[in-house]
DNA sequence: GCCGTTTTCGGCCCGACTGTTTTCAGTCG
């Protein structure tokens, strides 16, 4: 079985669990913590590179006691502390970390004193009483235990960033209507445009806090109150999301702001640059003393210890701080800039328009060129174009072009990689082509090495332009393919095609790190809409979002380019 | 457990809300 660094994370996770309810120093819990995350985010297979006789790179926060973990665990898939933990503790206790109110010291109290150790235990203790008579416990506690064991399977959804933008917007317009507010804003992991949100967390400022929550709690949406404060509280959505709004004084408005984006990892180390300077930072402001020195605006934050403002999509503490020090934060690729789109359905396959519906609405965003890629055969259910038909449409293309002003259609195809890396139409037809999207639609389940070599002949095809939705998943759905995704972006730049960030809520695939490592090889992201409908281009702002993650400029995205410019990239040279 | 031109030891981010307390610990974000 290969280790994936999601393995090492998981199991360094496990032991910040144990070592927490063991009570141990919190640095050291924060350590694995912070390892975790590292090791999770980081680019490469530590387990492959590994296998390959190279060394473990020098990763922050990781030294020589979790290196060597690493190393063991990557290479024979076993953690001897942690099963030395886990002969201490029951290894199911850590499950009842997720339950809401419970803590590190309450689970040990309870497997200390009623030796629980599953959540069905838990519940049986609860049922019976016997949870309110332990010390820092209540029949309160108890009862909100129980609800919570109850909730726990539709519990810990995440809300794909398309359907949290309705919610947001709703209670947003909502709270712009309370007395006294100046400014209602959701920052959180919405506004670092994460492809998925847990909770959403809303910022207003107003003198008083107390009639904002007022006005809050009358919001018709709102099923559950978790807490009610006056400048903080918590409720839960109809819909079952969370969230947490804060009320804080104008004048902190910036410093609440940059607080209440994260992420926290960011937020820690920039907390910490002030220490270093003196400074104390919260959400209120900047201080040195008690005096404010800074926080009606975030760049007055980020002066204060010294930095230009960093864009919300890279606050992870992955290395924006060190940049935005060095002088060398990316100017982030926009909306704006964009000047097509290179994957789109007409009606001819599964899509909703016509070919000059499509154009005129690509005129309308002000795009000078929009590709029309329909479906091959292979996906039958999409009505696939097979080579006579696809023949046609390139007809009917030369023909909208010369009437058409102002806008360029593009003739081209999202043809299926069969499972032995061959395209599903004929290299004449192919050839006739503007550009070749290619995709996997089948066979998602192909072991590691095969599916790898399955798309890299793909990509060796002389007409293959672009790799559409490189990984296949479908967030909330279908899990991504096992692939060695760092081969294919360097074959690639062998072959000068190209990856696509589809723009999709539900895929954004290319993920944020992969962007970064087809930036690191230049290779250009094309940004596509894959619409099947008009409104469909909306979603290309979720594909800005997350490109913005993977800290992508105008010059690493392929459809920033003018038509002139982009026509010859197009054609294949390797 | 990590880290370091002030440090190889002694630090390690900060505040609100709840429930069970009679002044605060635990949890959460």
């Amino acid at each position: 079985m290969p280790i994936h660094n999601a393995d090492i994370a998981a199991i360094f996770e496990e032991i910040a669990d144990l070592l927490e309810i063991q009570d141990a120093n919190p640095f050291r819990v924060r350590a694995y913590r912070n390892a975790a995350r590292t090791i999770g985010e980081y680019g490469r297979e530590v387990a492959g590179l590994l296998a390959n006789g190279e060394k473990l790179p020098k990763l922050p926060g990781i030294g020589a006691d979790l290196a060597a973990k690493i190393e063991e665990i990557a290479t024979t898939g076993r953690c001897r502390f942690l099963e030395q933990l886990r002969s201490q503790l029951p290894p199911t206790i850590t499950q009842l970390l997720h339950i809401p109110g419970l803590g590190p010291k309450r689970v040990k109290m309870l497997y200390d004193s009623l030796q629980v150790q599953t959540l069905d235990q838990l519940a049986r203790a609860a049922q019976a009483g016997r949870i309110r008579e332990l010390p820092g416990f209540g029949e309160k506690t108890e009862r909100a235990i129980l609800e919570a064991i109850r909730a726990h399977a539709s519990q810990e959804r995440r809300y794909s960033i398309a359907l949290a933008t309705q919610y947001a917007e709703a209670l947003i317009a909502h709270l712009r209507r309370a007395p006294g507010v100046k400014q209602a804003v959701v920052a959180g992991s919405y506004r670092r445009a994460k492809e998925t949100v847990g909770d959403l967390d809303i910022l207003v400022t107003a003198r008083q806090g107390r009639p904002v929550m007022e006005h809050l709690m009358t919001y018709d949406e709102i099923a559950d109150v978790l807490s009610h404060g006056d400048t903080r509280s918590s409720v839960v959505l109809r819909s079952g999301i969370q969230v947490d709004v804060r009320v804080l004084p104008p004048e902190s408005y910036g410093a609440a702001l940059h607080y209440f984006t994260g992420s926290k990892p960011h937020n820690i180390a920039i907390r910490k640059l002030g220490q270093e300077r003196g400074l104390k930072i919260n959400e209120y402001g900047v201080f040195r003393g008690d005096e404010r020195i800074a926080g009606e605006t975030e760049e007055s934050v980020f002066a204060a210890v010294g930095l230009p403002w960093i864009p919300p999509e890279l606050r992870e503490d992955r290395g924006e701080i060190e940049a935005a020090r060095a002088g060398r934060l990316p100017k982030l690729v926009e909306l704006k800039d964009l000047r097509g789109d290179l994957h789109v359905h007409s009606k001819a396959s599964d899509g909703r328009h016509g070919l000059r519906e499509l154009a005129e609405e690509a005129r309308r965003r002000g795009f000078q060129y929009l590709a029309i890629t329909d479906h091959s055969p292979r996906l039958a259910v999409t009505h696939g174009l097979d080579a006579k038909r696809l023949s046609r449409q390139m007809d009917e293309i030369d023909r909208l072009n010369e009437e058409l002003e102002d806008i360029r259609l593009l003739k081209g195809i999202e043809v299926d990689i069969l499972e032995d890396g061959s395209l599903d139409l004929p290299d004449d037809v192919l050839g006739r082509l503007d550009l070749v999207v290619a995709a996997v639609h089948s066979h998602f389940n192909l072991p590691r090495e095969q599916q790898t070599t399955r798309i890299l002949r793909a990509m060796d095809h002389p007409h293959f332009t672009l790799l559409a939705h490189p990984s296949g998943r479908e967030i909330g759905g279908r899990p991504p393919m096992d692939v060695d995704m760092e081969r294919i972006i360097r074959h690639a730049r062998e072959r000068g095609c190209y990856l696509e960030l589809n723009a999709q809520p539900e895929r954004l695939d290319l993920t944020d790190l992969y962007c970064q490592m087809a930036k690191a090889e230049g290779v250009l992201v094309a940004i596509d809409s894959d619409a099947h409908t008009l409104l469909d281009f909306d979603h290309l702002r979720f594909g800005i979002g997350q490109a913005r993650r993977g800290w992508l400029t105008a010059k690493d995205v392929l459809n920033t380019r003018t038509i002139n410019t982009l026509l010859p990239l197009l054609k294949r040279t390797m």
